[in-house]
DNA sequence: ACCTGAACACCGTTCAAGT
DNA sequence: ACCTGAACACCGTTCAAGT
Protein backbone atom coordinates (compact mmCIF):
# COMPACT_ATOMS: atom_id res chain seq x y z
CA UNK A 1 0.00 0.00 0.00
CA UNK A 2 2.57 2.69 0.85
CA UNK A 3 5.26 1.01 -1.53
CA UNK A 4 5.82 1.60 -5.08
CA UNK A 5 5.55 5.58 -4.11
CA UNK A 6 7.17 6.53 -7.19
CA UNK A 7 4.89 4.87 -9.75
CA UNK A 8 1.56 5.77 -7.80
CA UNK A 9 2.69 9.39 -7.99
CA UNK A 10 2.42 9.29 -11.40
CA UNK A 11 -0.92 7.89 -11.23
CA UNK A 12 -0.28 4.13 -12.32
CA UNK A 13 -0.84 1.48 -9.95
CA UNK A 14 1.76 -1.38 -9.19
CA UNK A 15 1.73 -4.86 -10.71
CA UNK A 16 -0.67 -6.74 -8.60
CA UNK A 17 -1.66 -10.23 -9.27
CA UNK A 18 -5.84 -8.59 -9.03
CA UNK A 19 -4.37 -6.51 -12.06
CA UNK A 20 -3.22 -9.42 -13.76
CA UNK A 21 -6.25 -11.36 -12.88
CA UNK A 22 -8.36 -8.40 -13.71
CA UNK A 23 -6.39 -7.70 -17.24
CA UNK A 24 -6.90 -11.31 -18.15
CA UNK A 25 -10.54 -11.02 -17.95
CA UNK A 26 -10.82 -8.13 -20.11
CA UNK A 27 -8.45 -10.04 -22.60
CA UNK A 28 -10.49 -13.09 -22.53
CA UNK A 29 -13.57 -11.28 -22.77
CA UNK A 30 -12.41 -9.47 -25.56
CA UNK A 31 -10.11 -11.38 -27.79
CA UNK A 32 -11.40 -14.57 -27.02
CA UNK A 33 -9.42 -17.63 -25.12
CA UNK A 34 -6.54 -17.47 -27.44
CA UNK A 35 -5.92 -13.52 -26.80
CA UNK A 36 -4.43 -14.34 -23.52
CA UNK A 37 -1.18 -14.38 -23.91
CA UNK A 38 1.60 -13.35 -21.60
CA UNK A 39 3.29 -11.06 -24.77
CA UNK A 40 -0.81 -9.39 -24.68
CA UNK A 41 -1.07 -9.07 -20.90
CA UNK A 42 2.50 -7.56 -20.79
CA UNK A 43 1.80 -4.98 -23.54
CA UNK A 44 -1.65 -4.36 -21.58
CA UNK A 45 0.15 -3.66 -18.28
CA UNK A 46 3.02 -1.60 -19.84
CA UNK A 47 5.13 -4.10 -18.15
CA UNK A 48 7.58 -6.94 -19.24
CA UNK A 49 6.36 -10.21 -20.20
CA UNK A 50 8.80 -12.03 -17.03
CA UNK A 51 7.34 -9.28 -14.19
CA UNK A 52 4.16 -11.35 -14.63
CA UNK A 53 5.87 -14.12 -13.50
CA UNK A 54 6.79 -12.45 -10.16
CA UNK A 55 2.73 -12.43 -9.22
CA UNK A 56 1.54 -15.55 -10.58
CA UNK A 57 2.87 -18.78 -10.79
CA UNK A 58 1.95 -19.69 -14.77
CA UNK A 59 -0.81 -19.23 -17.09
CA UNK A 60 -2.63 -22.12 -15.52
CA UNK A 61 -2.57 -19.95 -12.54
CA UNK A 62 -3.79 -16.92 -14.01
CA UNK A 63 -6.70 -18.99 -16.29
CA UNK A 64 -8.05 -20.13 -12.63
CA UNK A 65 -8.41 -17.24 -10.89
CA UNK A 66 -9.87 -15.52 -13.70
CA UNK A 67 -12.17 -18.28 -13.36
CA UNK A 68 -12.76 -17.83 -9.97
CA UNK A 69 -13.18 -14.39 -10.21
CA UNK A 70 -16.49 -14.94 -12.27
CA UNK A 71 -17.72 -18.27 -10.94
CA UNK A 72 -17.49 -17.04 -7.16
CA UNK A 73 -19.68 -13.84 -7.42
CA UNK A 74 -22.37 -15.74 -9.64
CA UNK A 75 -22.71 -17.96 -7.26
CA UNK A 76 -23.08 -15.57 -4.28
CA UNK A 77 -25.47 -13.62 -6.07
CA UNK A 78 -27.71 -17.27 -6.72
CA UNK A 79 -29.06 -19.33 -4.48
CA UNK A 80 -32.41 -17.51 -4.24
CA UNK A 81 -35.60 -19.22 -3.26
CA UNK A 82 -37.82 -20.49 -0.68
CA UNK A 83 -36.97 -24.59 -1.77
CA UNK A 84 -34.34 -26.31 -2.64
CA UNK A 85 -35.10 -26.52 -5.97
CA UNK A 86 -35.61 -23.33 -6.29
CA UNK A 87 -32.24 -22.63 -4.88
CA UNK A 88 -30.45 -24.95 -7.29
CA UNK A 89 -32.41 -23.69 -10.22
CA UNK A 90 -31.20 -19.54 -9.32
CA UNK A 91 -27.44 -21.02 -8.79
CA UNK A 92 -27.56 -22.90 -12.24
CA UNK A 93 -29.16 -20.14 -13.84
CA UNK A 94 -25.95 -18.17 -12.00
CA UNK A 95 -23.77 -20.01 -13.91
CA UNK A 96 -25.14 -20.66 -17.13
CA UNK A 97 -25.62 -16.76 -17.59
CA UNK A 98 -21.87 -16.08 -16.31
CA UNK A 99 -20.60 -18.49 -18.72
CA UNK A 100 -22.91 -17.26 -21.32
CA UNK A 101 -21.02 -13.97 -20.76
CA UNK A 102 -17.65 -15.18 -20.41
CA UNK A 103 -17.19 -18.47 -22.54
CA UNK A 104 -13.97 -19.19 -21.24
CA UNK A 105 -15.07 -20.20 -18.37
CA UNK A 106 -16.79 -23.28 -19.32
CA UNK A 107 -14.09 -24.19 -20.98
CA UNK A 108 -11.53 -23.76 -18.38
CA UNK A 109 -13.87 -25.27 -16.01
CA UNK A 110 -14.01 -28.43 -17.73
CA UNK A 111 -10.05 -28.53 -17.89
CA UNK A 112 -9.31 -28.16 -14.03
CA UNK A 113 -11.31 -30.10 -11.79
CA UNK A 114 -10.51 -29.61 -7.99
CA UNK A 115 -9.68 -26.30 -8.03
CA UNK A 116 -11.62 -23.08 -5.95
CA UNK A 117 -14.50 -22.66 -8.62
CA UNK A 118 -14.76 -25.98 -9.34
CA UNK A 119 -15.18 -26.59 -5.35
CA UNK A 120 -17.39 -23.64 -4.90
CA UNK A 121 -19.91 -25.17 -7.60
CA UNK A 122 -19.82 -28.62 -5.80
CA UNK A 123 -20.06 -26.87 -2.35
CA UNK A 124 -23.54 -24.66 -3.61
CA UNK A 125 -25.17 -27.67 -5.04
CA UNK A 126 -24.42 -29.72 -2.52
CA UNK A 127 -25.64 -27.72 0.37
CA UNK A 128 -29.18 -27.37 -1.46
CA UNK A 129 -29.19 -31.22 -2.55
CA UNK A 130 -28.66 -31.98 1.20
CA UNK A 131 -31.41 -29.89 2.01
CA UNK A 132 -33.79 -31.63 0.03
CA UNK A 133 -34.61 -35.10 2.18
CA UNK A 134 -33.05 -37.83 -0.40
CA UNK A 135 -31.73 -40.70 0.54
CA UNK A 136 -28.07 -40.92 1.56
CA UNK A 137 -27.68 -42.80 -1.35
CA UNK A 138 -28.79 -40.19 -3.68
CA UNK A 139 -26.83 -37.53 -1.92
CA UNK A 140 -23.82 -38.34 -3.72
CA UNK A 141 -25.31 -39.19 -7.28
CA UNK A 142 -27.56 -36.64 -7.43
CA UNK A 143 -25.28 -34.17 -6.45
CA UNK A 144 -22.63 -35.08 -8.98
CA UNK A 145 -25.27 -35.89 -11.66
CA UNK A 146 -26.20 -31.74 -11.20
CA UNK A 147 -22.39 -30.98 -11.26
CA UNK A 148 -21.49 -33.26 -14.41
CA UNK A 149 -24.70 -31.76 -15.85
CA UNK A 150 -24.21 -28.31 -15.16
CA UNK A 151 -20.63 -28.23 -16.57
CA UNK A 152 -21.54 -29.95 -19.56
CA UNK A 153 -24.10 -27.67 -20.53
CA UNK A 154 -20.85 -25.19 -19.86
CA UNK A 155 -18.75 -26.93 -22.04
CA UNK A 156 -20.93 -26.96 -24.84
CA UNK A 157 -22.46 -23.40 -24.64
CA UNK A 158 -18.59 -22.55 -24.18
CA UNK A 159 -17.83 -24.19 -27.75
CA UNK A 160 -20.65 -22.95 -29.50
CA UNK A 161 -19.46 -19.20 -28.63
CA UNK A 162 -15.78 -20.14 -29.35
CA UNK A 163 -16.16 -21.56 -32.73
CA UNK A 164 -19.18 -18.44 -33.58
CA UNK A 165 -16.16 -16.21 -32.79
CA UNK A 166 -13.15 -18.03 -34.41
CA UNK A 167 -15.50 -18.03 -37.53
CA UNK A 168 -16.51 -14.50 -36.81
CA UNK A 169 -20.35 -14.65 -36.96
CA UNK A 170 -21.34 -15.24 -33.41
CA UNK A 171 -22.83 -17.69 -31.45
CA UNK A 172 -26.38 -17.53 -33.17
CA UNK A 173 -25.58 -17.87 -36.93
CA UNK A 174 -23.55 -20.82 -35.84
CA UNK A 175 -25.77 -22.60 -34.19
CA UNK A 176 -28.11 -21.47 -37.21
CA UNK A 177 -25.27 -23.26 -40.03
CA UNK A 178 -25.62 -26.19 -37.49
CA UNK A 179 -29.49 -26.28 -37.61
CA UNK A 180 -29.12 -26.03 -41.36
CA UNK A 181 -26.47 -29.21 -41.67
CA UNK A 182 -28.47 -31.40 -39.62
CA UNK A 183 -31.25 -30.53 -41.96
CA UNK A 184 -29.84 -31.95 -44.84
CA UNK A 185 -28.53 -35.21 -43.16
CA UNK A 186 -29.79 -38.47 -44.29
CA UNK A 187 -32.97 -38.97 -42.92
CA UNK A 188 -32.13 -42.97 -43.02
CA UNK A 189 -28.96 -43.03 -40.53
CA UNK A 190 -29.68 -39.71 -38.77
CA UNK A 191 -33.40 -39.60 -38.22
CA UNK A 192 -33.48 -37.99 -34.57
CA UNK A 193 -30.68 -35.59 -35.29
CA UNK A 194 -32.94 -34.76 -38.43
CA UNK A 195 -36.02 -34.08 -37.22
CA UNK A 196 -34.50 -32.00 -34.18
CA UNK A 197 -32.84 -29.78 -36.56
CA UNK A 198 -35.54 -26.71 -36.47
CA UNK A 199 -35.38 -27.67 -32.11
CA UNK A 200 -31.80 -26.35 -32.15
CA UNK A 201 -32.89 -23.30 -34.39
CA UNK A 202 -35.44 -22.02 -32.39
CA UNK A 203 -34.64 -23.07 -28.53
CA UNK A 204 -33.79 -21.35 -25.74
CA UNK A 205 -30.69 -22.28 -23.79
CA UNK A 206 -31.59 -20.81 -20.86
CA UNK A 207 -35.37 -22.82 -20.72
CA UNK A 208 -33.76 -25.88 -21.89
CA UNK A 209 -30.66 -26.16 -19.29
CA UNK A 210 -33.33 -25.69 -16.54
CA UNK A 211 -35.50 -28.54 -18.07
CA UNK A 212 -32.14 -30.67 -17.20
CA UNK A 213 -32.20 -29.58 -13.98
CA UNK A 214 -35.84 -30.27 -13.47
CA UNK A 215 -35.53 -33.75 -15.15
CA UNK A 216 -32.61 -34.41 -12.32
CA UNK A 217 -34.28 -33.56 -9.43
CA UNK A 218 -37.65 -35.11 -10.33
CA UNK A 219 -35.44 -38.28 -11.00
CA UNK A 220 -34.48 -37.67 -6.87
CA UNK A 221 -38.14 -37.50 -5.78
CA UNK A 222 -39.01 -40.25 -7.74
CA UNK A 223 -36.37 -42.14 -6.15
CA UNK A 224 -37.02 -41.05 -2.61
CA UNK A 225 -40.74 -42.26 -3.09
CA UNK A 226 -40.16 -45.49 -3.99
CA UNK B 1 -3.36 -48.58 -54.49
CA UNK B 2 -0.42 -49.57 -57.29
CA UNK B 3 0.79 -46.17 -57.23
CA UNK B 4 3.69 -45.57 -54.66
CA UNK B 5 5.67 -48.69 -56.08
CA UNK B 6 9.04 -47.69 -54.41
CA UNK B 7 8.22 -47.30 -51.30
CA UNK B 8 5.70 -50.31 -50.76
CA UNK B 9 8.29 -52.49 -52.43
CA UNK B 10 10.47 -52.01 -49.97
CA UNK B 11 7.61 -52.42 -47.17
CA UNK B 12 6.71 -49.01 -46.58
CA UNK B 13 3.51 -47.58 -46.61
CA UNK B 14 2.18 -44.63 -48.75
CA UNK B 15 1.05 -41.61 -46.27
CA UNK B 16 -2.35 -41.61 -45.78
CA UNK B 17 -5.12 -39.54 -43.65
CA UNK B 18 -5.67 -43.29 -42.39
CA UNK B 19 -1.84 -43.80 -41.03
CA UNK B 20 -1.74 -40.05 -39.65
CA UNK B 21 -4.64 -40.57 -37.92
CA UNK B 22 -3.76 -43.73 -36.36
CA UNK B 23 -0.35 -42.72 -35.40
CA UNK B 24 -2.06 -39.52 -33.72
CA UNK B 25 -4.31 -41.81 -32.00
CA UNK B 26 -1.05 -43.79 -30.66
CA UNK B 27 0.79 -40.21 -30.18
CA UNK B 28 -2.32 -39.33 -28.00
CA UNK B 29 -2.72 -42.48 -26.07
CA UNK B 30 1.16 -42.96 -25.05
CA UNK B 31 2.28 -39.50 -24.60
CA UNK B 32 -1.09 -37.64 -23.53
CA UNK B 33 -2.65 -34.54 -25.50
CA UNK B 34 0.35 -32.42 -25.66
CA UNK B 35 2.16 -35.12 -27.22
CA UNK B 36 0.41 -34.86 -30.08
CA UNK B 37 2.40 -32.09 -32.40
CA UNK B 38 2.98 -32.05 -35.99
CA UNK B 39 6.68 -32.46 -35.64
CA UNK B 40 6.32 -35.83 -33.63
CA UNK B 41 3.78 -36.88 -35.93
CA UNK B 42 6.16 -36.31 -38.75
CA UNK B 43 9.27 -38.42 -37.16
CA UNK B 44 6.38 -41.04 -36.00
CA UNK B 45 5.38 -41.47 -39.46
CA UNK B 46 9.23 -41.11 -41.31
CA UNK B 47 8.16 -37.91 -43.19
CA UNK B 48 8.47 -34.12 -43.32
CA UNK B 49 5.97 -31.74 -40.88
CA UNK B 50 4.75 -30.34 -44.24
CA UNK B 51 3.75 -33.82 -45.97
CA UNK B 52 1.24 -34.21 -43.38
CA UNK B 53 -0.60 -30.60 -44.36
CA UNK B 54 -1.22 -32.86 -47.93
CA UNK B 55 -3.52 -35.37 -46.18
CA UNK B 56 -5.51 -33.35 -43.27
CA UNK B 57 -6.69 -29.51 -43.27
CA UNK B 58 -4.92 -29.11 -39.83
CA UNK B 59 -5.03 -30.11 -36.63
CA UNK B 60 -8.16 -29.74 -35.32
CA UNK B 61 -9.02 -31.87 -38.79
CA UNK B 62 -6.51 -34.60 -37.33
CA UNK B 63 -7.93 -34.48 -33.89
CA UNK B 64 -11.69 -34.83 -34.68
CA UNK B 65 -10.57 -37.52 -36.81
CA UNK B 66 -9.08 -39.67 -34.23
CA UNK B 67 -12.14 -38.70 -32.18
CA UNK B 68 -14.73 -40.41 -34.75
CA UNK B 69 -11.95 -43.32 -35.14
CA UNK B 70 -12.52 -43.66 -31.53
CA UNK B 71 -16.44 -43.13 -30.94
CA UNK B 72 -17.93 -44.06 -33.90
CA UNK B 73 -16.73 -48.68 -33.23
CA UNK B 74 -17.66 -47.54 -29.32
CA UNK B 75 -21.23 -46.86 -30.47
CA UNK B 76 -21.27 -49.51 -32.72
CA UNK B 77 -20.71 -52.26 -30.06
CA UNK B 78 -23.10 -50.40 -27.91
CA UNK B 79 -26.92 -49.80 -28.03
CA UNK B 80 -27.73 -53.84 -26.87
CA UNK B 81 -30.23 -54.26 -24.48
CA UNK B 82 -33.98 -55.06 -24.66
CA UNK B 83 -35.28 -52.00 -24.15
CA UNK B 84 -34.64 -48.61 -24.79
CA UNK B 85 -33.31 -47.93 -20.95
CA UNK B 86 -31.10 -51.04 -21.36
CA UNK B 87 -29.56 -50.05 -24.39
CA UNK B 88 -29.25 -46.24 -23.45
CA UNK B 89 -27.53 -47.96 -20.42
CA UNK B 90 -24.86 -49.95 -22.63
CA UNK B 91 -24.14 -47.02 -25.26
CA UNK B 92 -23.53 -44.48 -22.06
CA UNK B 93 -21.03 -46.92 -20.60
CA UNK B 94 -19.58 -47.76 -23.91
CA UNK B 95 -18.59 -44.31 -24.40
CA UNK B 96 -17.71 -43.93 -20.78
CA UNK B 97 -15.04 -46.80 -21.65
CA UNK B 98 -13.65 -45.60 -24.67
CA UNK B 99 -13.13 -42.20 -23.01
CA UNK B 100 -11.89 -43.93 -19.99
CA UNK B 101 -9.13 -45.80 -22.34
CA UNK B 102 -8.60 -42.56 -24.68
CA UNK B 103 -8.79 -39.26 -21.86
CA UNK B 104 -8.07 -36.88 -24.77
CA UNK B 105 -11.26 -37.87 -26.44
CA UNK B 106 -13.47 -36.30 -23.56
CA UNK B 107 -11.24 -32.98 -24.25
CA UNK B 108 -12.19 -33.20 -27.97
CA UNK B 109 -15.58 -33.69 -27.08
CA UNK B 110 -15.75 -30.82 -25.23
CA UNK B 111 -14.28 -28.69 -28.11
CA UNK B 112 -15.74 -29.62 -31.17
CA UNK B 113 -19.75 -29.31 -31.22
CA UNK B 114 -21.64 -30.36 -34.30
CA UNK B 115 -18.36 -32.94 -35.43
CA UNK B 116 -19.05 -36.29 -36.95
CA UNK B 117 -18.18 -37.89 -33.16
CA UNK B 118 -20.83 -35.41 -31.54
CA UNK B 119 -23.84 -35.95 -34.25
CA UNK B 120 -23.06 -39.84 -33.76
CA UNK B 121 -24.14 -39.57 -30.14
CA UNK B 122 -26.93 -37.42 -30.23
CA UNK B 123 -28.28 -40.02 -33.06
CA UNK B 124 -27.58 -42.68 -30.48
CA UNK B 125 -29.09 -41.21 -27.50
CA UNK B 126 -32.21 -39.48 -29.07
CA UNK B 127 -32.81 -42.50 -30.99
CA UNK B 128 -33.46 -44.74 -27.60
CA UNK B 129 -35.29 -41.16 -26.47
CA UNK B 130 -37.39 -41.41 -28.97
CA UNK B 131 -38.31 -45.07 -28.78
CA UNK B 132 -39.04 -44.44 -24.47
CA UNK B 133 -42.86 -43.13 -25.11
CA UNK B 134 -41.83 -39.67 -23.80
CA UNK B 135 -44.12 -36.51 -24.17
CA UNK B 136 -42.81 -34.32 -27.53
CA UNK B 137 -41.33 -31.50 -25.26
CA UNK B 138 -39.65 -34.61 -23.27
CA UNK B 139 -37.63 -35.90 -26.15
CA UNK B 140 -35.61 -32.52 -27.03
CA UNK B 141 -35.00 -31.44 -23.19
CA UNK B 142 -34.30 -35.55 -22.53
CA UNK B 143 -32.18 -36.14 -25.15
CA UNK B 144 -30.23 -32.94 -24.93
CA UNK B 145 -29.61 -33.09 -21.26
CA UNK B 146 -28.31 -36.90 -21.85
CA UNK B 147 -26.26 -35.78 -23.77
CA UNK B 148 -24.95 -32.71 -21.62
CA UNK B 149 -24.80 -34.85 -18.48
CA UNK B 150 -22.29 -37.85 -20.68
CA UNK B 151 -19.99 -35.02 -21.98
CA UNK B 152 -20.13 -32.94 -18.65
CA UNK B 153 -18.93 -36.33 -17.00
CA UNK B 154 -16.53 -36.96 -20.07
CA UNK B 155 -14.92 -34.09 -19.36
CA UNK B 156 -14.58 -34.29 -16.07
CA UNK B 157 -13.06 -37.93 -16.61
CA UNK B 158 -10.47 -36.56 -19.08
CA UNK B 159 -9.71 -33.85 -17.03
CA UNK B 160 -8.41 -36.03 -14.14
CA UNK B 161 -6.82 -38.18 -16.17
CA UNK B 162 -4.69 -36.08 -17.86
CA UNK B 163 -4.06 -33.91 -14.66
CA UNK B 164 -2.93 -37.30 -13.02
CA UNK B 165 -0.82 -37.85 -15.92
CA UNK B 166 0.66 -34.86 -16.06
CA UNK B 167 1.61 -34.68 -12.72
CA UNK B 168 3.18 -38.60 -12.85
CA UNK B 169 1.16 -39.63 -10.71
CA UNK B 170 -2.13 -41.27 -12.47
CA UNK B 171 -5.55 -40.43 -12.09
CA UNK B 172 -6.48 -43.14 -8.53
CA UNK B 173 -3.77 -40.97 -6.58
CA UNK B 174 -4.98 -37.75 -8.18
CA UNK B 175 -8.26 -38.69 -6.78
CA UNK B 176 -7.16 -39.38 -3.30
CA UNK B 177 -4.58 -36.67 -3.29
CA UNK B 178 -8.39 -34.68 -4.27
CA UNK B 179 -10.16 -36.58 -1.48
CA UNK B 180 -7.64 -35.48 0.94
CA UNK B 181 -7.54 -32.00 0.01
CA UNK B 182 -11.40 -31.97 0.75
CA UNK B 183 -11.12 -33.24 3.61
CA UNK B 184 -9.09 -30.59 5.13
CA UNK B 185 -11.49 -28.01 3.92
CA UNK B 186 -13.54 -25.57 6.92
CA UNK B 187 -16.41 -27.68 7.85
CA UNK B 188 -17.83 -24.09 8.34
CA UNK B 189 -17.92 -22.63 4.84
CA UNK B 190 -17.66 -26.41 2.99
CA UNK B 191 -19.95 -28.76 5.05
CA UNK B 192 -20.37 -30.77 1.88
CA UNK B 193 -17.28 -30.89 -0.31
CA UNK B 194 -15.84 -31.44 3.21
CA UNK B 195 -18.63 -34.61 3.91
CA UNK B 196 -18.26 -35.99 0.42
CA UNK B 197 -14.79 -36.10 0.66
CA UNK B 198 -14.74 -39.75 1.51
CA UNK B 199 -17.55 -41.32 -1.17
CA UNK B 200 -14.66 -39.24 -3.27
CA UNK B 201 -12.14 -41.86 -2.81
CA UNK B 202 -13.56 -44.68 -2.60
CA UNK B 203 -16.34 -44.18 -5.37
CA UNK B 204 -17.57 -46.60 -8.65
CA UNK B 205 -16.70 -44.03 -11.25
CA UNK B 206 -19.19 -46.47 -13.55
CA UNK B 207 -21.67 -46.66 -11.24
CA UNK B 208 -21.95 -43.38 -10.49
CA UNK B 209 -22.07 -42.59 -14.24
CA UNK B 210 -24.86 -45.21 -14.72
CA UNK B 211 -26.99 -43.92 -11.78
CA UNK B 212 -26.74 -40.41 -12.95
CA UNK B 213 -28.41 -41.31 -16.12
CA UNK B 214 -30.95 -43.49 -14.53
CA UNK B 215 -31.95 -40.15 -12.82
CA UNK B 216 -32.12 -38.57 -15.99
CA UNK B 217 -34.48 -40.98 -17.04
CA UNK B 218 -36.75 -41.67 -14.10
CA UNK B 219 -37.30 -37.83 -14.46
CA UNK B 220 -38.20 -38.54 -17.61
CA UNK B 221 -40.42 -40.96 -16.72
CA UNK B 222 -42.04 -39.36 -13.61
CA UNK B 223 -42.75 -36.68 -16.50
CA UNK B 224 -44.77 -38.93 -18.64
CA UNK B 225 -46.93 -39.63 -15.64
CA UNK B 226 -47.98 -36.53 -14.41
C1' DA C 1 12.00 -6.48 -3.84
C1' DC C 2 10.52 -5.90 -8.11
C1' DC C 3 10.98 -5.27 -12.99
C1' DT C 4 13.09 -5.57 -17.90
C1' DG C 5 13.55 -7.80 -22.15
C1' DA C 6 16.46 -10.85 -24.61
C1' DA C 7 16.93 -15.72 -25.09
C1' DC C 8 15.44 -20.66 -25.11
C1' DA C 9 12.87 -24.32 -26.57
C1' DC C 10 9.14 -25.04 -28.41
C1' DC C 11 4.48 -24.60 -31.43
C1' DG C 12 1.15 -24.77 -36.18
C1' DT C 13 1.44 -23.60 -40.71
C1' DT C 14 3.39 -22.21 -45.25
C1' DC C 15 5.94 -22.71 -49.32
C1' DA C 16 9.84 -22.82 -52.55
C1' DA C 17 12.25 -26.51 -54.09
C1' DG C 18 12.71 -31.10 -55.18
C1' DT C 19 11.18 -36.16 -57.09
C1' DA D 1 1.08 -35.71 -57.46
C1' DC D 2 3.33 -35.97 -53.52
C1' DC D 3 7.01 -34.96 -50.38
C1' DT D 4 10.96 -32.25 -48.02
C1' DG D 5 12.56 -29.26 -44.65
C1' DA D 6 13.76 -24.57 -43.91
C1' DA D 7 11.39 -20.43 -42.64
C1' DC D 8 7.73 -17.53 -40.46
C1' DA D 9 5.21 -15.88 -36.84
C1' DC D 10 4.09 -17.08 -32.97
C1' DC D 11 3.93 -19.45 -27.91
C1' DG D 12 5.17 -20.10 -22.31
C1' DT D 13 8.84 -19.67 -19.44
C1' DT D 14 13.48 -18.46 -17.68
C1' DC D 15 17.05 -15.56 -16.18
C1' DA D 16 20.98 -12.35 -16.23
C1' DA D 17 20.95 -7.71 -15.68
C1' DG D 18 19.12 -3.65 -13.99
C1' DT D 19 16.57 -0.24 -10.35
Amino acid sequence: MIKNTRRTQRGETSLTRARIVAEAIALLDTKGESGLTFRALAAALATGAGAIYFHVADKDDVLNAACDAIVAPALDAAAKGATPRERLRTIGLGLFDAIDAHPWVGTELARAPGTMPMMRIVEAVGQEVSAMDVAPATLWSGASALCSYILGVAGQNAANARLGQERGIGRAAFLDELAHRWSQLDAGTYPFTRSIAEQLRVHDDRADFLAGIDLILDGMAARRSR
